[in-house]
DNA sequence: ACTACCCGCGAAACCGCTTTCACGAAGTCT
DNA sequence: AGACTTCGTGAAAGCGGTTTCGCGGGTAGT
């Protein structure tokens, strides 16, 4: 079966009684058609059910109206829900003005691998990278002028416009509320230090710690990597070299559940003889035992974040860093 | 800055001393160019480093290199992970076949919304859908002759590929475990009914049911909607109803930890009075105390198998739909 | 040796839309 | 009233590939 032939300009223009040249100037808003022939226009492209072909209009205009996600898959990042929903935020609003998100899911190590490539081949408008470990790619990508964001901390100071929680006031704020929950000596399970995101994490714990006069025993910070088996590893060896450890801030949820699992598993209570702070306000804190305070960052929000700089980018405004705020979600074990 | 401009066919041409026409089928693999010739055109493009304006490509070809992945976005699906996992073994597929993943997340209800348009206007040679309540997009789809593929069991019997999970199988094996654990009560909370993947899992645990000769008294099967709320709420009727239930198949692992939960508060030990065994072998499974016994889905393969048939499809090849296995991981919790 | 094919290759049409350019009509200024 | 703008519009030239068509020369058949 043949699908029925889509409309082109030139029968639009035809049922119009107009030129092509106004078709197109009619469907792209352009004020200075008289108003009686962009009606006839309209009624035309409603009547014979006309669609812009895109990939035509992209070929003609440069603009092809897609923008890449790169997620780098060296960690299969991507079953994190995390990526997940912070893509899902910056695709509504992308389609939201008309353009399309195209996924690339992929190892971003490499400067010209086939990801790069494909945003050098001219087919997107633009890149919002999730990026954690290495900024080379979008450093290299830099000099080709397409327009980026980067959802995270970058490691270098490319002036590349970036979104990002705030991971350092979110730090401080648990570290804070452990030490007003009466704790003495609090740990830090920190994330893979590889990502900006740890390191930040890390230093507003160590801010909070620095204003309570002290510094961090040695072996009280131990530098995970965001898994749950780390989490306990963790807990597990500080149990060993700090028995009177009574707090314990986690990088995320799901090391922080680890190491309540271990905590109990030790016999001590949570939060009566430790208490646990997370981060993320993963759906994990809600079904840990005890349920964790944590820190709630919007992660959709963040996509938003990261999809309304790109469209500011892209309509050429000056673009600034956009750093969304975190929240103490205080539930049972801390 | 004006980004170099880059090299088109005419310049490859005239660096090779060939015409475009003969650029274009060394590029697109046509083997009846002279060898030698071949050989100069690499050589150019290598030299030149030319690359393929896709969008051209698309417009002249009719072929645009690009698969819509289409979520539907009524329940906030993404944010589960199982979907973000799925995607990325799409996307993997799709790419080492030179295909691209365009993601769009939205409400798919209508039939003439903004991803019917745009699946319509050309610009995608397939989709994938991730289809749960509704045909009705999938179904009207069909009439245009756009490859697609379904990723979840349709509801209707359309003749459109599919791959889903082994739910029915999947269902049978975790409540014939429980069976053969001694269960004598053997409860099912399903998940939203309005799915298919609910209907087979329930299904499945009729059979087993069935083959053991009796049938499932009133009560014992509660609808649930995959939530961990669902999970402890119907765990609190069962409780109430029928306080010598002694097994519990729920149809995912979050609500299998909304029970476990709810069963410990209530005084029932997991798994010495109450044996239970969730469904997707989620992180959660393995964090719940006792961690869950539950049928693994491998969601991976699942998007690799979405993305393979795809590309079957536009290979031109025959096409059936790919059920994925299931298997059983015996935890503590039965 | 003559017609019939086949093969590799270039010329040119084409994909469907955007945008520049120039032209005629209408409006403005002196 | 004549010269100068301004404004709306259509003709046409692209955008950068793909593909059809047909030509010239070599091979095969009789």
């Amino acid at each position: 079966m043949v699908p029925a032939p889509r409309p082109t300009y030139s029968v639009i223009a035809e049922a119009a009684g107009v030129s092509e040249a106004t078709v197109s100037r009619v469907l792209n808003g352009d004020e200075s058609v008289h108003p009686d022939r962009a009606k006839r226009v309209h009624e035309a492209v409603d009547k014979l059910g006309y669609r812009k072909n895109r990939v035509a209009s992209a070929l003609a205009s440069g603009r092809s109206g897609l923008i890449a996600v790169v997620i780098d898959d060296d960690l299969s990042v991507f079953s994190d829900p995390f990526w997940g929903t912070v893509t899902s935020g910056v695709s509504r609003i992308l389609s939201e003005n008309g353009l399309h998100t195209v996924l690339m899911v992929s190892p971003v190590g490499s400067v010209d691998g086939g990801v790069a490539h494909y945003l050098k081949s001219g087919e997107v408008d633009g890149a919002i990278f999730f990026v954690l470990h290495s900024d080379a790619l979008v450093n290299n990508l830099k000099k080709s002028g397409l327009p980026m964001v980067i959802a995270g901390t970058p490691h270098s100071s490319l002036d590349i416009p970036f979104v990002d929680t705030d991971n350092f006031g979110g730090a401080y704020a648990a570290t804070k509320h452990l030490i007003n929950q009466g704790c003495k000596k609090i740990a830090c399970i920190t994330g893979d230090i590889g990502t900006t995101a740890a390191k930040q994490r890390l230093d507003g714990y160590l801010q909070a710690f620095r204003e309570t006069g002290g510094i961090p025993a040695k072996g009280l910070i131990c530098e995970g990597d965001y898994s749950l088996e780390s989490g306990m590893q963790h807990a597990r060896e500080l149990l060993a070299t700090h028995p009177d450890v009574d707090g314990i801030f986690a990088s995320n949820d799901l090391m922080a559940a680890g190491a309540v699992t271990v905590l109990q598993d030790m016999g001590r209570m949570v939060p009566e003889h430790v208490k646990v702070v997370g981060f993320d306000d993963a759906l994990i804190a809600q079904t840990t035992r005890p349920a964790l305070t944590t820190i709630r960052q919007d992660v959709v929000a963040l996509g938003e974040a990261a999809g309304s700089l790109m469209i500011a980018q892209l309509n050429g405004e000056d673009v600034k860093p956009i750093i969304t705020p975190t929240e103490l979600i205080i539930r049972a074990s801390a």
